[in-house]
RNA sequence: GGAGAGGUGGCCGAGCGGUUGAAGGCGCACGCUUGGAAAGCGUGUGUAGGUUUACCCCUACCGAGGGUUCGAAUCCCUCCCUCUCCGCCA
């Protein structure tokens, strides 16, 4: 949520700044009226509210001493019959100004590039060599079907499309990446694991920006009022949500292991084939509450963090910088890291890394307060994947396949398989 | 799910329907005191909104939302949460 105040005072100059997005944004024109008119009636309801504190201290004084208030009493009545109307029609404006707030996205950073789509996004560097295969390599899903480590067909018949059962070294697998990615990120990146609910509630959802406005990208429980997490992003941020942290704990950074739930809506025919995109997916996010000053800093080195997975796999990937077209709706910056699959030929994404600012710190009311006093300000959250276990699956079985239909298992993982080397029949 | 108890400021804890944004204590900050520290003494210490150059001032907030009343932290209703007991369950 951007602050009203500043939309306030220069409405041109932020709509300015979010058109880089795409888009008129004249909601913010449709604010302004409303939020005058609000402000007007509050200072007019505010007034009349004292006028009646002080008759009602009146009557007190008078009934103490014995005498006669039915006239003060009946002012009083008159003036609540118009405080009523007017606050009645202030919480009608401040609704329609909250809702309209809450559907216009974060300010992109200025020095992000200018563009409309991905097309338009900036490489910062890329790291490692693609594999040379010496053969033609075969795609995640011909690997996993033959090695007996996925059934997607069976997946169909329990759940539907978009589904995926791991089996046998192929979930031992999966579950090696997710422990061996939450042990890098807290025992030597510094983040503290956090095991939070998949389940969240409706506030949660607005803190984070995945409501109002994206509903239908979430799945929601029939029976109660509660959404799965279509990413840990939601639960650990909001882990503070309400709350005024002290300064110095700043910043604060969690890595949590959750499974992923995502409707895909509107996503029909793309990437259909195998586990680059399914409804379930799991994933090690991490996140950061920042001191504004310090979130800039911060979110190179959780780029950094989610970069040493790949790196301590041994696998190609680049880092690209969005551009303010593509950028997610909360985000201000954000980095993907895109990592090599032979057999598309491409880079895919594997992480998102984006800082915030405090947008989603003004939604979810996360403050700080100085040691040397003064108003508590709005922290900065930054989040990012460290990484997607389900795509790194599918970078893992590509890149380091065999002529021989056998998968290598890099050694940094092999721990986490009671010595395994390879995938094997 | 059933029965009972309860939700007050960073924490603990008072609060006959009338000047209580809220006693008291702890904690914290600053000052005095001291060779230094502790103790002691003094002062200060919530959030949001409005207004303002600023100081001030005003409004709201005692789990949430309604209601009664001239006036509600105090009374009534609904909901949420916590605790205890019972039931059920991994």
């Amino acid at each position: 949520m951007l602050d009203l105040k500043i939309i306030r005072e220069n409405p041109e100059a932020v709509k300015t700044r979010l058109k880089r997005r795409g888009g008129d944004f004249k909601e913010l024109d449709e604010l302004l009226k409303p939020e005058e008119d609000r402000r007007l009636g509050l200072q007019e309801s505010e007034s009349l509210k004292n006028k009646k504190k002080k008759l009602s201290a009146e009557v007190g004084q008078l009934k103490q001493k014995g005498e006669d208030a039915s006239e003060l009493m009946e002012e009083v009545k008159t003036i609540n019959i118009s405080i009523k109307e007017l606050d009645d029609k202030i919480q009608t404006l401040e609704q329609q100004v909250q809702e309209t707030l809450l559907g216009i996205p974060n300010i992109p950073d200025d020095a992000i590039p200018d563009g409309a789509d991905e097309s338009a996004n900036k490489m910062v560097r890329d790291w490692g060599t693609k594999p040379k295969l010496s053969f033609k390599p075969k795609n995640h899903v011909e690997i996993g079907e033959q090695l007996g480590l996925i059934d997607l067909k069976r997946a169909v018949k329990i759940s539907g499309a978009r589904f995926a059962v791991y089996k046998g070294q192929g979930a031992g697998l999966l579950r090696a990446l997710i422990n061996f990615m939450i042990d890098v990120q807290t025992r030597e990146n510094g983040y503290e694991e956090l095991y939070p609910p998949f389940l969240v509630n409706k506030e949660s959802m607005q803190g984070t920006g995945q409501l109002p406005k994206f509903e239908e990208e979430l799945f929601a429980t029939r029976d109660d009022p509660l959404y799965l997490i279509p990413t840990a992003e939601v639960p650990v941020t909001n882990f503070h949500r309400d709350e005024i942290l002290e300064e110095e704990s700043l910043p604060i950074c969690y890595a949590a292991y959750t499974p992923c739930f995502r409707r895909e809506a509107g996503s029909y025919g793309k990437d259909t084939q195998g586990l680059i995109r399914q409804h379930q997916f799991d994933k090690v996010e991490l996140v950061k509450f920042s001191r504004p000053e310090e979130s800039a800093k911060e979110l190179e080195a959780l780029v950094e963090n989610a970069e040493s997975i790949l790196k301590k796999l041994n696998l190609h990937y680049r880092v690209m910088e969005l551009c303010a077209g593509d950028l997610g709706f909360s985000a201000a910056k954000t980095y993907d890291l895109e990592v090599w699959l032979p057999s598309q030929d491409t880079y895919r994404e594997i992480s998102s890394c984006s800082n915030f600012t405090d947008y989603q710190a003004r939604r979810a009311r996360i403050r700080s307060k100085k040691r040397t006093g003064g108003k508590p300000e709005f922290v900065h959250t930054l989040n990012g994947s460290g990484l997607a276990a389900g795509r790194l699956f599918v970078a893992l079985l590509e890149n380091y396949q065999q002529e021989d239909g056998t998968v290598v298992v890099p050694e940094a993982l092999r721990p986490y398989m009671h010595g395994r080397e390879a995938l094997t029949l």
